[in-house]
DNA sequence: TCAAAAGTGTTCAAGTTACACCCATGT
DNA sequence: ACATGGGTGTAACTTGAACACTTTTGA
């Protein structure tokens, strides 16, 4: 089962898995997709969806075959965000895994993926307990996340290419955990000259409907090499 | 070779390595240390330093065997910061390699460890050809350390306990490879009130001198906890 | 006495926060 | 007509950026 190698045929091999922290918003807030687990050992527990890497496969290709076969899920936001490596995180034997979070609009990929693998969407207090150290993953990627919307627009990626600011509110309300003022919101947004505003509006929560956006992949290149990122060192140390 | 799963034994096994992007301050800038690799293939090119996870170790465990057996160094700051997974990405065969960064005090670890081992430190403009993808984990390892710098207070763990204000001004300088205006920068730090001011002065880089300080732990556990991080979303975008 | 590094405050611009009411529309 | 969610501006405050001279002392 070892790949074969020339060289290092002295040194130790090992399982390497990659699991998924999923998240996807629902409209009103970001949820967490969980599977009961299909096998041995901890079969039927709940837990992150994840696989093994294969010989010759990239790790890359490795989340992205697992997502797609287990889930049904392609072309979506990914990023590897930490190593799992204790020797005993796993009763099942040796295995390192590297942990993913992945964000998807819940409205495109509707929910089918969830029935036919025992998938649920839970959200973030209704977390239940995870399988190893899958909790801890959970905390971690959440962080992760955290971290990241403070640094780019990722909000987008949880939503459809139509949106509206409502919406995208609710997104990072949902992301940071907690209750971002309105007013300030928009202003920020707006100010950063990366959405399109549509001449339509979604009538779907409202009687007055609101604009729909939509995000400007070129502005934004535009706006990433605008100094800030670059230039900015900006010692936070919050 | 294989840790012998009872569970898993029809999943792939792969070697599993280390590799440090060893950040070290000389006083002046910051340097990297780097080798000359002792084994086959691309022997003798200059390497990151690295090694392989064993059965039943740790990856934590792992890197600290690696830093200490290799190179001496013990207790020092170390972080991974990611996994490098292409499964063609060493020539001596399938290699999936979990990039560390580590912040030393050059004056404290002397640099005995890099004669005995074909090390060398060198500036950021210095860095030659290495060997793989380590270019690339170099660069990734200073974004890294770019990212931190500007959450936490990182600067000191690249001097020893004891350390004056332009030194560490020199450790941001090198950091965010620009430099700070020297008030505001002193202003910042001392705002924290995190140092310690020592009644002892520095003698050695200037006929004046300069005040010593010391990094207070306490204090900065306080700080931590100080609404700061956790209540501060500002959205970034920069 | 002078060269070399250490240390010190203020002003202006920009960004962040807090806050309350009107608008549009379907029922 | 009214209930519901969508949309808007300003003032106070906080933070960051720019900037130049004095101090100390060993050689």
């Amino acid at each position: 089962m070892n790949s074969g190698s020339p060289y290092y045929s002295h040194a130790a091999s090992h399982h390497v898995a990659v699991d998924c922290v999923i998240f996807g918003f629902d409209g009103e807030q970001i949820k967490l997709l969980l599977f009961k687990r299909q096998v041995e050992p901890l079969k039927y527990c709940w837990s992150l969806i994840g696989g093994f890497i294969k010989n010759n496969e990239n790790i890359e290709d490795g989340v992205n075959r697992v997502l797609r076969d287990l889930v049904g899920l392609e072309n979506i936001f990914l990023e590897q965000f930490r190593c799992y490596g204790k020797s005993d995180r796993d009763p099942g034997g040796r295995v390192i895994s590297i942990g993913h979070y992945a964000l998807i609009p819940l409205k495109d990929h509707e929910l089918n993926v969830v029935e036919s693998f025992q998938g649920k969407w839970f959200t973030f207090e209704e977390i239940p307990e995870l399988i190893l150290d899958h909790n801890q993953m959970v905390n971690e990627a959440k962080n992760k996340l955290k971290d990241k919307a403070k640094q780019i627009p990722i909000g987008f990626e949880l939503l459809s290419d139509k949106f509206t600011l409502p919406e995208l509110k609710k997104v990072y309300d949902s992301i940071f955990e907690r209750t971002l003022d309105n007013r300030n919101f928009r202003k920020k947004v707006l100010s950063l000259g990366i959405l399109e505003k549509l001449n339509e509006k979604d009538k779907s929560t409202s009687k007055k409907g609101a604009w729909l956006y939509r995000f400007n992949m070129e502005e934004f290149e535009q706006y990433k090499n605008n100094e800030h990122l670059l230039s900015n060192p900006r010692i936070f140390w919050m």
